[in-house]
DNA sequence: TTTTAATGTGTTCAAACGACTCAATAAAAG
DNA sequence: CTTTTATTGAGTCGTTTGAACACATTAAAA
């Protein structure tokens, strides 16, 4: 299994742009928390984002695509690339952490592999980063061959990542503040169907403060970007809340001149 | 005096990383409109954005620094790196312009330097885009070995563009117009005084439209932003404007949660 | 029936904004 | 010295927005 997937991988650099890696900050909204998809590589405890790098027949964003696809399985996820990162330090001397993480995972490489991958991985890569948004009940999240796990995280309590990763998240999620207004948050990181509280309480935590119920309702309404279904029942004692989806036509709309939240 | 140029180019590009290129989309303010710094190639009515590469030592911020010192002999320019762009058919059969551009521009290449030289220039470059902010009174622009002339042009009048740098360079504009709050584009595009009328017409310029003169003034002044100097005396018959000057400190204060223009 | 939380709506106050007006000032031309 | 011209600072008014509340209604489960 293992074995097989190196060496698709072998084939696969063979056709990629060397000097190039592409790197993906996916967010996921969970129990009230933003949360980062990272793979944790085999037998260390060194954790790092998707990534792969440019097929010399692709496009960054058809390539970024078919990374995410590879890691969680679905498609049609919402991207957005916000750095290129290019350190002279990019390299798995890093950090101590780097250095025995690559050590470790390069150790049982075959004399063969090793030729190619060695200096693959050698390389000074400059890396194109990408956030995504995307909804973790949707995803399947899936280890590519380096790593034991493919795992959500909270961002509030990151575990130790390679490289400079830790460096591109909290970057892109600067990014995703500054531009919440005209990403698809509600429709990416919530499901199909999900209550204004929920709603709002993304809200809070993306912006990082508290929103006024009363206010917040008044003003997404008037938006009228929401369709009012069933309501949840929860089980608890006190009325269900109602059920909403989002009207992606006029959502569209009003992403384009950006939905106001200071 | 070109021969020199194409040879010391030779050398830099051998330590140059391959795939990789920069661009820059230098916008400067002058006689109350927009305008893009770019290099009008040698025997063609073919224009280009100031570029470059991307030396194996160095970081794109540093490189691109270097870029921008070469084409305006001043150091300190306010950038930022905005995209970077992955198309397959970046190449220099982009288009009929661009494909005869090169032709021309390569035509007095020796043998031996057309054996350096086109395979270079024959790659799929990646190429990382910056904005860049500047006085044109304090730059004074040079053309580089394969151009005849580097100039200021209207962004509302562009000659046509190799390549995709039409589009960099609305994607910069664009750019630049959602992050004026955030960007000194009072510091970088006026010189060191300037009066109230210039200031706003910069904004005017800037977000596409006219701004009340009194409110303008109001809430710029409000901002404590500005020194007031003496009069500028201009010959007309009327009351003489007050030169202003930036306050840094307070500015760089400013502009970190944003000067808030619409 | 009680407890609990969701929902819809209303109110208040402060700040900001757009679109004006108006008067004082001063530089140059006559 | 008067006229012309444009800068400057200040004032007004109506509208919009935001934050911070209050309050009554609804309904699910205990």
């Amino acid at each position: 299994m293992e074995r097989d997937s190196i060496g698709s991988f072998l084939n696969k650099i063979a056709n990629c742009v060397p000097g190039i890696s592409l790197d993906c900050v996916v967010f996921g909204y969970q129990q009230g928390s933003l949360h980062v998809l990272l793979l944790k590589y085999r037998n260390t405890e060194a954790w790092a984002l998707p990534g792969g790098f440019l097929p010399r027949d692709a496009e960054m964003d058809d390539a970024v695509s078919v990374i995410l696809e590879e890691r969680t399985k679905v498609g049609g996820i919402f991207m957005d690339q916000f750095h290129t990162f290019s350190s002279l330090d990019r390299n798995w001397d890093f950090n101590e952490l780097s250095r025995s993480t690559f050590q470790q995972v390069s150790a049982n490489w075959s004399a063969r592999e090793r030729s190619i991958l060695e200096p693959w991985f050698r390389q000074r890569f400059i890396s194109t980063a990408y956030v995504a948004l995307v909804d973790p009940g949707k995803v399947v999240p899936k280890p590519d061959f380096t790593s034991e796990e493919c795992t959500w995280v909270p961002v509030q309590h990151l575990p130790p990542l390679v490289l400079d990763h830790r460096e591109m998240i909290d970057k892109a999620l600067q990014h995703v503040r500054t531009q919440v207004n005209f990403f698809p948050v509600g429709r990416s990181l919530l499901g199909e169907k999900f209550t204004l509280g929920d709603l709002r309480s993304l809200y809070e935590v993306i912006l990082g403060k508290k929103l006024d119920r009363g206010n917040f309702q008044r003003k997404i309404m008037k938006l009228n970007m929401l369709t009012r279904h069933e309501k949840l029942m929860t089980g608890a004692q006190n009325k269900a809340p109602y059920l909403y989806s989002i009207d992606d036509r006029v959502y569209d709309q009003l992403l384009k001149d950006g939905i106001g939240f200071s």
